[in-house]
RNA sequence: GGCGCUUUAGCUCAGUCGGUAGAGCAAGGGACUGAAAAUCCCUGUGUCCCCAGUUCGAUUCUGGGAGGCGCCA
């Protein structure tokens, strides 16, 4: 039996992944694993551009709705769950489809993290702490004391990275630039990465469309339904494009029409963020889809899987 | 038709007493190993409306066009 094949569907956000991965898993006989960090949230719908539930019928989906937005979840953790669903899948050979704009989720399950597999909300409460009482450069001037690569590698200002590798020290006792050096975890199945992509003025485009449309198929009420649930913005769910700005209106900072300017801004700079992560993956098989109809797309798509 | 104001980056504008220009927003590039739709870093992209004149040198001064805005007719 020759290594499993998964495809890796990517692009950036609006692009319109979600129909090219029902139709792979109709055609592949597959599942979709969604690799988005926000459509695991349950009551995240219009915001995240969730699949319908129509299209959620027309084929199994893993990862959509299996967190509270006051649940915990990350990278690490979604990185073992989707290998286990993968090697589900393979068991009933069912090709996985793993389809999302979350970079650092697919790396988590495809090429996995060499960080130890640990992380304490505590811990890294008490160095948040720390830098409001007593500022950025005590904690970094702690994390040079333990660990002085990290240090020296880091921004002084990207505290969030910071604050992990202060974290990872204190649970194991040796500097998260160590298991930086530690070999990748060897692969479980062979990855068939696609890459969706459009010319970006028509990508924004459709991103400025999208954020409208959202707001006529009611974002304002969903917010609003979690507001009511207790959830706030200041969860790491709802620290989301489309969710922070609807709250800051809610809140008055913010006027109904700069609110949505604002989602649209916000929806196109993490799209380009996107983009600049998945560009430099030298395994991604981009196809432009301003140049290709979806039949012809999808045509390409089966070719490239049969000849990996 | 007359008078006044105006034309500089994708947008709104500042500025150069003549030495080819800079802010905000928008945008572009990058990093990323358990918060990742997060977090963080870097970057001004320009026939200074056009044509002539003066000048060593004009985006700047002068004249003439053209576009825009306003007022009067």
């Amino acid at each position: 039996m020759n290594v499993r094949k998964a495809i890796i569907l990517v692009g950036p956000t609006a692009v319109g992944k979600t129909e090219f991965s029902l139709q792979l898993a109709e055609q592949l006989g597959g599942e979709v694993v969604s690799s988005d960090s926000r459509q695991v949230y349950r009551y995240m719908s219009i915001g995240t551009a969730k699949p319908a539930r129509d299209e959620m019928l027309r084929v199994p989906h893993h990862f959509i709705d299996i967190r509270d937005p006051d649940q915990f979840y990350s990278a690490g953790e979604y990185g073992r769950e989707a290998r286990a669903c993968v090697r589900a899948l393979f068991e009933r050979n069912a090709v996985p489809i793993v389809t999302g704009g979350s970079g650092f989720y697919i790396q988590a399950l495809v090429d996995g993290l060499f960080a130890p597999q640990m992380s304490d909300p505590d811990v890294k409460e008490k160095w948040r702490q720390c830098i409001r009482e007593q500022g950025q450069e005590a904690v970094l001037e702690a994390l040079r004391k333990v660990d002085p690569v990290s240090a020296e590698r880091l921004h002084p200002n990207d505290m969030q990275r910071v604050v992990r590798a202060l974290e990872v020290y204190d649970l194991t006792g040796k500097p998260i630039s160590e298991y930086r050096k530690g070999d990748e975890a060897p692969g479980e199945f062979e990855p068939v990465f696609i890459g969706l992509q459009r010319d970006r003025k028509l990508l924004y485009d459709r991103i400025n469309l999208r954020v409208d449309l959202m707001i006529q198929e009611g974002l304002l009420d969903e917010v609003r339904d979690l507001e009511k649930k207790g959830w706030g913005p200041e969860l790491n769910a709802l620290k989301t494009v489309g969710y922070q700005e609807v709250f800051d209106h809610f809140e008055g900072k913010l006027e109904f029409d700069e609110m949505i300017g604002l989602i649209k801004r916000n929806s196109r700079r993490y799209a380009k963020r996107q983009l600049t992560w998945f560009r430099k993956d030298q395994r991604i098989h981009w196809l432009d889809l301003e140049q290709l109809s979806v039949s012809s797309a999808l045509e390409n798509i089966l070719e490239i899987w049969d000849a990996s």
